[in-house]
DNA sequence: TGACAAATTTGGATCGTTCCAATTAACCTG
DNA sequence: CAGGTTAATTGGAACGATCCAAATTTGTCA
């Protein structure tokens, strides 16, 4: 049954060209005559003919396959899947097909998920890197001239273009806002040392805390691990601190809502008796009781304007490293006790 | 500098041998000789050798390109991207890579991206499918004996495996328990009734209703967007019957929250003065004030049994469609009103 | 040691496309 | 109508792997 796959050569046949002729009719070359050009396409749509891309790159000597490899750290993270639609608008707006894989912030997997890209030929390469990974992972891409950007976490010392959020403006403006609420003991919460991340919101509290004319202070930082429990774990700590904060600012929502529980834990409520802010907007931050208030960066945005800075280093043939910072803001909800007597009040 | 991409042959040329050897070590042939092997495999260390699949599918015509296409109709909701994430997972350990593409929603982005996949040369297709699809759209694919297999959505008519949740059970599940804390006049609320997901959970509600020994009343299945819009204006439309439900199936979580949302409107409290079941168990269900009583399925599982599906059809070479539905199970919280002074009260 | 089998290795030919140089057809123009 | 452009078309020869049949080396045994 299978006669196998029509080739350019059954359509020359069909139609009563040479098999070149079609390949000029494929790329859309002005050279052929119009009337051949739609007898060619007839019988192409007649037979159902698929193009094979792999020859074809084959022949091109790999460049343009038009492919792009997307890897990303958490896919079942939101925040990551909106970035992964943004990247996914841009890529198939410019008629480019992603890979895309998850690593789960394993190391291995994403070694092994981007040997394998390379084997099946991308022309460019996303990626949102797992934890430990170290600058010298894309020497080889780079060294073959597959342009790499990194998204969300930058590498420093990586040669490679990248695409963050302002951590630093971020973190800044949410010590603004909660300073300008009387707050004057503000911890920073949560998140891990050793990231690039981490050192830039710090830096943003430590910038936020001299702006507001609030001295910094090493004990007021308390580190745990980004999530839910971390931050349980770090408003623990920061209350026993012998001058207690009144207020936080958290290294993301995650650490917020183990803040909220926290207090809770303590018998206090979140946002009347400790103001608490976030860093992301996640969804769940508008429908929390009390909502969080929070850094609200646009993953969508960023994962086009990622993509979009690939795209065009692939069709700059070789292009320089670039840093991007994409912009953010403040939303202001009640977690930061700043709403007065919210309007919806559950029974 | 660049002095092109590094062949079998360069390899062959410095570990003194011919480009057929090499070939026969890339494939793991137990012909080759084992010192041989390990010259060839050191010498593809030294030069940074990375395998080129394109050309290698190109002599094996095609069909094992170990890409496999994944095509979801919307990667925002988090349910898909869950659903991904399974998929990811067994593709990625099976050593395929994926193409993901996002619809939107949209039949012509479908139809492009899987136009495209096509090019590249897939040699699977997971989709779940945008809304409008037609059993035909997919004809092509099996004709050239590319397996498909769709997910959360069958399609009925189409000679393609699929695998899909237990609608029917689920929602009978959901009218059991409501019927059992004594409800008898239970609607079902929301969705379009001319998909395939809608007849099948219309279809467990009716056989729900019977096994309760109540009595099915076509008036009390209100459709409507599948949206928290549409679950507003759905109880908004309920609440007219002569006989006022007391309970409300509805027909996936987000129309759960408009339910809620109208519910409130009328000053009547989910939980206490009105019972509501969602469907999915998304993200929110468990933190949502009240917490949604809902039937959860395991998107992750079912990616994961999908891509099973899939690879087992691909290896296979040609296999029978086959039919897959996957389990679910209620998940009681607080808005069916089942629970008794649960434990948190927020202030 | 010669003959034969087993173990290794190796040149093409080939997959479906692109590209180059060369050919053919069509059209001017003096 | 010869000579010169321009417009269309067309055979190979690649691209980087695989695979087959054939060649080579090695091993075994009478």
């Amino acid at each position: 049954m299978t006669k196998g796959r029509i080739t350019v050569i059954d359509i020359a046949k069909a139609a009563g060209v040479s098999k070149s002729t079609v390949s000029l009719v494929l790329q859309g070359s002005s050279l052929v005559n119009e009337g051949t050009r739609s007898k060619v396409n007839a019988v192409m749509r007649d037979l159902g003919y698929v193009y094979n891309r792999g020859a074809a790159n084959l022949r091109k000597s790999g460049a343009n396959s038009r492919i792009i490899g997307v890897v990303v750290n958490d896919l079942t993270n939101g925040f990551f899947a909106e970035l992964a639609v943004g990247v996914d608008m841009v890529v198939q707006s410019a008629g480019f097909v992603q890979f895309l894989s998850n690593t789960s912030e394993s190391i291995d997997r994403q070694r092994e998920v981007i040997a394998s890209m390379r084997e099946h030929g991308i022309s460019g390469l996303l990626v949102s890197p797992a934890r430990a990974t170290e600058a010298t992972d894309f020497k080889p891409l780079i060294a073959a001239g597959i342009p790499v950007v990194v998204v969300v976490r930058s590498l420093p010392g990586a040669k490679v273009s990248s695409v963050v959020s302002d951590n630093r403006a971020g973190i800044a403006a949410a010590v603004a806002h909660l300073a300008s609420l009387g707050h004057k003991r503000i911890t920073f919460l949560g998140g891990f040392p050793d990231t690039a991340v981490f050192d830039e919101r710090l830096d943003g509290y430590r910038a936020g805390m001299k702006a507001a004319g609030l001295e910094f202070n090493e004990a007021l930082v308390v580190s745990s691990a980004p999530s839910r429990a971390g931050g349980a774990e770090a408003i623990a700590k920061a209350m026993l601190l012998a001058a207690r904060p009144t207020a936080a600012v958290c290294f993301n929502d995650a650490v917020a809502f183990g803040v909220c529980d926290g207090l809770r834990a303590r018998r206090m409520e979140p946002g009347t008796d400790f103001a608490v802010v976030g860093f992301d907007d996640v969804i769940e931050a508008q429908t929390a009781v009390p909502a969080l208030t929070t850094i609200a960066v646009d993953p969508q945005g960023m994962g086009r304007r990622a993509a979009q800075l690939l795209l065009q280093q692939i069709n700059a043939g070789k292009a320089e490293a670039e840093a991007v910072t994409t912009g953010v803001r403040l939303v202001v909800r009640e977690s930061c006790g700043a709403s007065q007597a919210s309007g919806r009040k559950t029974a």
